[in-house]
DNA sequence: TTTTAAAAGATAGTAATACTATCAAAAATA
DNA sequence: TATTTTTGATAGTATTACTATCTTTTAAAA
């Protein structure tokens, strides 16, 4: 993880481990406006002073575990696309793994991967909806989201070498993935998908997009 | 404009169109986080309570041009597409309004609709990624958005009867034309556009995808 | 033109938020 | 055992997001 997210390594430490956990758990259940460092550190019977030993603000909380989102993502296409030679087998297993609802990792003991999937949905853009995108950007704070994006970019061209979008098309799943099913659950009228509310479907959409972009 | 958005109707009074037209300046200049009533009373000489007497709190105002926006946005489009009988021709127009830099519109003095456009693109999702998207929802806050968003798919759906999903792409490309300005811009390693950082690439992308989607 | 009502201005105050500072206690490490 | 690091406890400040009240100005009705 970027050095520059913490004072202190939230994951060298007991209390560190614990403020990831409670975030996440804060966050997803009352959302990132409500969430501050006075219910958080209640929650976890610590002390405000505690939590900003460790992080700056509850902005760089949002980074981090979104951050923490993405590269665990990465890794879980790397690794269950690891055997696949086709492309567009690559491609089709990115989109299930981008839409279908995860399961939680037991190899992480302190980070619910389900819970953080749904605060990547809801809250993952006010990351870089800010006044300070661009500083944050220099401080490489969006890197694994960037490093995401690239290795599908990668994946497009494989696929079709003469597409000439590979980098937005790669965008435009990620963040198209998640806006369907803020959509689907929230205001349903914006999706063909209000009368089954299937993750399913959301991964057909986005399916027959790319074999259509890329045929 | 939908009442419940406010408590004082703005168009109605001097100081109302003064609020509307300032708020849009301070938000564009320093992003939405930083707006507060405070400020904003001083850049109108004016007081906070006389704000209270107009608006709920910040969100609403936010929610109040967003919506002004996506009706002021329709009307261009049934306006530049009223003339054209192939539907394909009016996604074009379509495309081309939602990704162009817009023009100051004379006939609406107290609103300047360039700004409102960044304003849209850079703290728009945040009026409805939020825990009370349910209530604001049924109170049709977001009514013009999804009415947009209808007449959009309906011009898809005229296109290709055929086509599964005219309401998912017509949301796609909406927050597509959006979401690929703001990356171009600010996170430029996540489109294809960042040598030119031109609108009108942005428009080639959507213009590319529809047509293969609808072919 | 006077009366009355509505809108705006001026001022004050509160609860919550987002921090910063300090010092002592506990835990880990040397 | 001594020393450093981490945590806990407490206090305090500036800003934000409101609410309340009263007076003045403006506008509309009688």
């Amino acid at each position: 993880m970027n050095e520059a997210l913490f004072l202190r390594n939230p994951e060298s430490s007991e209390l560190g481990k614990k403020i990831i956990k409670h975030s996440i758990e804060l966050i997803e259940k009352s959302g990132f406006e409500a969430f501050n460092f006075k219910k958080l550190a209640e929650e976890i019977h610590s002390t405000e002073a505690g939590i900003y030993r460790y992080f700056e603000n509850k902005h760089k909380i949002l980074l981090y575990i979104t951050a923490w989102y993405w590269k665990w993502l990465e890794f879980q296409i790397s690794y269950q696309t690891n055997n696949m030679i086709d492309p567009n087998a690559q491609l089709e297993k990115v989109i299930e793994l981008l839409t279908s609802p995860i399961e939680d990792d037991v190899n992480t003991e302190y980070v619910n991967e389900s819970l953080l999937h749904q605060i990547v949905i809801s809250e993952g853009s006010k990351t870089y909806l800010t006044k300070q995108v661009g500083v944050d950007n220099q401080q490489q704070f969006f890197k694994s989201y960037k490093d995401l994006c690239a290795v599908i970019g990668q994946i497009i061209s494989a696929c079709q070498p003469n597409y000439k979008y590979p980098k937005s098309l790669a965008s435009t799943l990620i963040e198209m993935a998640h806006f369907q099913s803020f959509f689907m659950n929230n205001l349903p009228s914006l999706t063909d998908f209000s009368a089954t509310k299937k993750n399913s479907d959301i991964s057909s959409f986005l399916k027959d997009l790319v074999h259509r972009c890329l045929q």
